[in-house]
DNA sequence: GCCACGATAGTG
DNA sequence: ACTATCGTGGCG
């Protein structure tokens, strides 16, 4: 299997809505006790900084994200209902807050397809936990994102899932994701049809 | 010091 | 629809 460079810091040094889009389709290396594992990236959701009132930024620099604010292409870890972890890709530059939460990848060397679908099970499947926080992702070392050549996939966009308490940030389309995928997560593939409209009319806004 | 509440996932 | 399970942060 070629070696694949990771992406360099200034990647992760955009616009964190940019860095969203572009994640999806690229290559996550997991590294860990001698094996490698890798899995295409293909759901994400774009957090901004305090004024976006779903994210974890939202209170400012507190101890826990801090790593939000920092300079970009840094791992934030943090435990959610006590025990789901959640990985983010800390963007933007040194001192403004922005980070991209992995939702789901694919199994690229074999497995279960639905082992890495959701932001907790692809956590636990690559074993990445609070305590891989702060790792560096453009050192090809533990974890890293690569871009190995394969062609951008189409996307689909949807409202972020779970921040039903953000007010009016809980409507806008900052969940990405490639169309048609199988891997994409969510209760009944939602999110498999193109962004914005779900199967059920209406039900809110 | 308390206490309410999640960027979830599996079951009923 | 319900709940397991705990760190974070708001508030006093």
């Amino acid at each position: 299997m070629a070696r694949l460079a990771p992406l360099p810091r200034a990647f992760f040094a955009r616009p964190t809505i940019e860095v969203a889009r572009d994640l999806v389709g690229k290559v996550l290396v997991r590294r860990v006790g001698g094996r490698e594992r890798r899995a295409r990236i293909v759901e994400v959701e774009a957090y901004l900084g305090p004024r976006d009132a779903a994210s974890h930024a939202r209170h400012g620099p507190t101890k826990r994200v801090a790593i939000m604010f920092g300079p970009p292409g840094f791992l934030y870890v943090y435990l959610i209902y006590g025990m789901h972890h959640c990985m983010n890709f800390v963007t933007e530059t040194d001192g403004v807050a922005g980070a991209v939460l992995i939702r789901a990848a694919e199994p690229l060397d074999g497995g279960d397809a639905r082992e890495l679908r959701g932001p907790g099970k692809l956590c636990l499947g690559l074993g990445v936990t609070v305590a891989d926080k702060g790792t560096d992702l453009t050192r090809a070392a533990a974890l890293y994102v690569a871009d190995d050549g394969a062609p951008p996939p189409r996307l689909g966009r949807s409202p972020r899932i779970g921040v039903d308490y953000a007010g009016r940030w809980a409507a806008r389309h900052l969940r990405f994701f490639a169309r048609d995928h199988a891997s994409v997560s969510g209760p009944r593939g939602r999110g498999t049809l193109s962004g914005a409209r779900s199967r059920r009319p209406s039900r809110r806004t």
